[in-house]
RNA sequence: GGCCCCAUGGUCAAGUGGUCAAGACACCGCCCUCUCACGGCGGUUACAAGGGUUCGAAUCCCUUUGGGGUCACCA
């Protein structure tokens, strides 16, 4: 075994990627990547209840989407297989019992009703150490009555416990406050408690890299490697992505807060180099520069573990738009045309200005499934109000736009150039002959030909994209829709 | 409720005893411009409160307040 840093990423199948989840797996690559060192994916199935068929797929098509290529795992294999903990089972039984016969830990025979009584008693409560100790003879003769059992980790009764976080500092709790929490479960699983701290050392993980809910119980978790002589890992825990409430107040990111998977994300169209991108910085920033904009591999030379925050962050849909905009404007557009097919409604995929329409709102929307509404005047005129026609700066009316569309379609049916610069050089002259400004005569245009305020390109591009046909239409329309 | 953690603008955040307290998103204004977007320029908005320590606190300590997490045969 060499010293590189080694990380792992270990969620449980739940059938879906948390973005939260997203972004630990992101720090605990980056964290291994920036110093060269490896990565494995673990999938922490051991509760049984829980479990969601087809969720490994989701992980790792995930990890795949992000490009957070996996060193070890399910799919790749390695040498510290299996790395799936229902397929482990045999070595947690193995350790806890070890753990038994050396005196951190025992069997427990309590059954539900006793437990849930003492629940009732005291809801904040835990175990109470009913069979902490039961004699061997007793443990021994449940046993062969095939008494359903747990093995429970045994806290030390005084003293403090404490470890140093990287991001947090040193954290200490009285033992006093550790309950005997389960190892090993009555059908035979582990725990998470137990099962990850078996994992990890079994693996050689160097760094546990997991969100802050952790913080106050990996004591528990300090105590399983002091007791086993195990070396300590080093720990990682991260602030917590949060949601903004309804009320203004925040609370763990969930899905009351809008679209919080991965999945949810990229279904609206948010591409994931730009969640990637984002969530990096939710919660951590460099040291060395303002810069936001950074690609994964930028990023492997520029994070650090320093540069991570302790406080929660809030997760701000506008901030992530924005990142989206930048990669959006950056893609090539043959590759967004790809990506952008799905978001466009089937009737309109073969439409011959489709090309023509995409490259006018790539530069335009925040996210791709806002293809549809963006374009959808081009394929339905909005009903529209008379006053669209005013426009200060260019002191257009109702009434002066009449004249302007009356001369703009005399003109415009005789014109044989239907390319944009054809259209603009033909209003362009029209204006200047008829002594109106360029500007008021656009307006005009534009709002006839599209029934908008606010469009994705001007006037004469529009026109490019529906064509003579459909633009003195809309124009023939618009001066009757202003003639009555 | 006990325990643990956190606290700079609406949001993300820099800042580690001496700064006019960066920057980004959002918002507003101006410029550019056939509208919008892009781009450029400018602007509004912050050190939760109260005590200390110090010549000097956003930075250190205490208290309060606020927020979050955690107390499962879930992870």
């Amino acid at each position: 075994m060499d010293n590189r840093t080694v990380t792992r990423f270990a969620p449980s199948p739940t059938g879906f990627m948390h973005i939260g989840n997203l972004r630990t797996a992101l720090y605990a690559w980056l964290i291994a990547k920036a110093e060269g060192g490896k990565f494995i994916l673990r999938i922490e199935d051991t509760d049984r209840q829980r479990l969601i068929p087809g969720s490994m797929e989701v992980i790792i098509d995930t990890l795949k989407a992000a490009h957070l290529t996996v060193d070890e795992g399910p799919n790749r294999g390695g040498e510290n297989g299996p790395y799936i903990q229902s397929e482990r089972l045999p070595i947690y039984k193995e350790y806890a019992e070890k753990l038994v016969k050396i005196g951190h830990a025992y069997y427990c025979f309590c059954d539900k009703t006793r437990l849930e009584a003492l629940h009732e008693e005291d809801a904040n409560g835990g175990y109470d150490g009913h069979c902490r100790n039961l004699t061997e003879e007793e443990v021994a003769r449940k046993l062969s009555e095939n008494t359903p059992y747990v093995i429970r980790q045994k806290m030390p009764q005084e003293g403090t416990t404490s470890y140093t976080d990287m991001v947090f500092g040193e954290i200490s709790v009285d033992n006093s406050e550790l309950t005997d929490q389960i190892l090993l479960k009555a059908d035979g699983f582990p725990t998470y408690n137990f099962a990850h701290v078996v994992d990890d050392y079994l693996m050689g993980v160097t760094h546990v890299v997991r969100g802050s809910e952790y913080l106050s119980s990996t004591p528990k978790y300090v105590l399983l490697y002091d007791f086993y002589g195990w070396p300590r890992p080093k720990y990682v825990h991260l602030p917590l992505l949060m949601g903004k409430n309804a009320n203004g107040s925040i609370s763990k990111l969930s899905k009351r807060h809008g679209a919080v998977s991965f999945a949810d994300l990229t279904a609206q169209g948010y591409l994931p180099e730009a969640i990637v991108n984002y969530i990096a910085f939710l919660g951590w920033s460099p040291k060395e520069t303002n810069e936001e904009v950074f690609t994964l591999e930028e990023l492997t030379e520029i994070f650090s573990i320093e540069g991570i925050n302790k406080s929660p962050s809030v997760f701000d849909y506008d901030k992530l738009i924005w990142f989206n905009e930048i990669y959006l404007r950056k893609t090539p557009f043959e590759e967004f045309a790809e990506l952008a097919a799905p978001f466009i409604p089937e009737q309109r995929r073969d439409f011959a200005g489709m090309e023509k329409i995409l490259r006018l709102i790539q530069p335009r929307i925040g996210k791709l499934e806002d293809i549809e509404g963006a374009s959808d005047f081009f394929f339905n005129l909005p009903d529209y109000d008379k006053t669209l026609y005013i426009n200060k700066k260019n002191k257009t009316t109702p009434e002066n736009c009449l004249s302007m569309l009356i001369n703009a379609l005399d003109a415009l049916k005789g014109l044989e150039d239907w390319s944009n610069d054809g259209l603009f050089a033909c209003l362009k002259e029209l204006s200047e002959k008829t002594g109106v400004k360029a500007g008021a005569m656009m307006w005009a245009v534009r709002v006839a030909v599209s029934g908008l305020s606010v469009t994705p390109g001007g006037a004469t591009e529009l026109m490019e994209v529906m064509g003579k046909e459909t633009s003195i239409e809309r124009i023939e329309k618009a001066i009757a829709m202003l003639e009555a």
